[in-house]
DNA sequence: CCGATCTTTGCAACCGGTTGCAAAAAGATT
DNA sequence: AATCTTTTTGCAACCGGTTGCAAAGATCGG
């Protein structure tokens, strides 16, 4: 039924090695030979099979792509980057969803049943046993969206979270609020923890008072909205840093639905500055979180990283930008 | 490095066929030597690889997702069903990203090189020669979200697009509108084709004018907004129908911009009922399309396929369902 | 206790490739 | 033309599993 490097070889009339030399770089096949065997090929409709390549060479050219947020439209435009990317470089996602998933065996079984060449984690939210548990079967691990830690067994790719947090205290200060508040994420995300503690540790320094500290159960719409009415008990608010767009979003339908106007009674700062941050219902305010480069840069890593697995542990972080949209009252000249 | 059959079978002391019949299920093995091997598995921390496996059985539980589009929110809900089921069901999605793609023979060669057992092609943009090449490459395929043609050489899932066109145009009659236009996807989609087909055949058998149609360039928000500015030309409109929710709220983001308020100024019916249609920024009246029935049923189609690939061809066609809520004026009572 | 029957086991070939090695062929040098 | 290099080639073993087959072991009835 399909065709083999056999095959091909009979018909070119060649051995089954010279087959397989055409096919690999770098490797000694006379030009003559070369031509006999992509003519075979081509007349047979011969490709090879890259799973019985990998049983010898040891590398599938698959990267596992480990997720756990299927509900926030960020991660649509990080499997974009992610999938297209990693083609380019001819490779291939095995794709990963951790949602609901709590034991990381299950996750690093899984993988190397497939034998990927390398792991990349991209999520902010999953606890740090899951990266360490692929580390330790000994696959090359990146971990993207990342919390960098000193002395962290992985590699990191991602931003700094803390200065991030800071970053958003000083914009809503510089914009003139008084009464401001932290709604997060869930309150056991890292990313989460780190964008609340360089915030709320930055309103102190400046003697700005905190009106009031709120976690959404999860990276979603929903979440942000419950997490809001919650807030929304408290009279004494009139700026929001939310700590990811899409709660964000939940958050500003919620303050809407109880008539407040945006951004007259009440400013908005989001995170992450994705692609719907800019429709015109929300034209949010936010931090800009570099996605693209943290995926490229991950990717990166993780490919030098499978042909030189003991290279130095390393983490990248790159810089935030607030961007100034219209959830937040303009600045004083 | 790795641990591998013959390691674990010198452990145990039985032979390397003692091992491989431990994990296959059917095969004979004594109760004694399954303890054995199950000890010298756990004490090696052994699993099996699939890969090398699929060499000799032929079956590498991968299953081709061929999408092209990564800017419509709803393919990540896509995913996320497609990747957990998969999973569930001791399979593997192995993401093909289209996106910019023309050739399929690219796509073709990529999935043959992994041998997938099946293709799954998720999407109603595609141009049907790409899901016949990768049928034409002997592979087991299932059009997802494609359109039943008689005589199509490849099973599909889906909705009969037609007919929800037709539900529209009964929907916007029905809520007393009168000056109604399409706002369709791009023109070359099959699904866009068919809505408009079914809508305006609809509208001229209930003698009501076609206002205007207009296609967006792609399933997408800019193009939505891009296509309701060139409609709002014409003031005529007091309704439109969007062959998508993504589109949709483009149009009404372009409409409120432009100080048309909604439902009383202008009317909009959506396409899918995606998570994000019932936000209350746009509280989408809209059809729905039942996505975890097509691909659940996708799936198991997939897989039935893959055991008996002669099995008849086969399209099944589920009903979609009118979503009210709040973009198009009250019913009359 | 023996032979018939059923279950379990190991051998060896195979799945579709790669690769070290030595022999063969081609090219260079004198 | 003979010798030395360099390049190309095929052989055979190997990657990590599965499986048909025949031999070995267990079970059972008489």
């Amino acid at each position: 039924m399909v065709v083999t490097l056999k095959d091909v070889a009979e018909r070119a009339g060649v051995s089954r090695s010279a087959v397989s030399r055409t096919y690999t770089d770098g490797a000694s096949v006379s030009d003559k030979t070369r031509k006999k065997v992509e003519k075979a090929s081509r007349e047979l409709g011969y490709s090879p099979s890259l799973i019985a390549r990998s049983l010898a060479t040891n590398r599938t050219k698959l990267i596992g792509l480990v997720a756990n947020n299927f509900q926030n439209p960020i991660f649509l435009e990080v499997f974009d980057l992610y999938t297209r990317a990693l083609q380019e470089r001819g490779l291939r996602p095995l794709l990963v969803n951790l949602t609901n998933e709590t034991n990381p065996e299950n996750s690093v079984q899984m993988l190397r049943q497939y034998n990927v060449d390398g792991v990349i984690v991209a999520t902010s939210t999953l606890q740090p046993r899951f990266s360490h548990a692929f580390k330790n079967a000994n696959m090359p691990v990146v971990h993207a969206f990342g919390r960098f830690e000193q002395g962290s067994p992985v590699h990191v790719v991602g931003i700094d979270n803390v200065g991030c947090g800071r970053m958003a205290a000083d914009t809503l200060i510089r914009h003139g609020y008084k009464k401001i508040a932290f709604l997060g994420g869930p309150q056991m995300a890292t990313s989460t923890q780190d964008r609340a503690s360089g915030f709320l540790t930055q309103l102190k320094a400046s003697d700005v008072d905190v009106a009031d500290v709120v976690y959404a159960t999860a990276y979603n719409y929903d979440a942000g909205k419950e997490a809001m009415l919650e807030l929304l008990g408290n009279r004494q608010v009139d700026a929001i840093f939310c700590g990811d767009d899409l709660i964000c979003m939940g958050a500003m339908d919620a303050a809407r639905s109880n008539g407040l106007s945006i951004p007259d009674d009440i400013g908005f700062l989001g995170f992450n500055d994705m692609n719907m941050s800019a429709w015109s219902a929300y034209n949010l305010s936010t931090i800009r979180q570099p996605t693209p480069d943290i995926i490229l840069s991950s990717i990166e890593l993780i490919v030098s990283l499978v042909s030189d697995p003991t290279r130095a542990m390393e983490t990248r972080i790159f810089p935030c930008s607030v961007v100034e949209r219209g959830t937040l009252k303009p600045l004083k000249p």
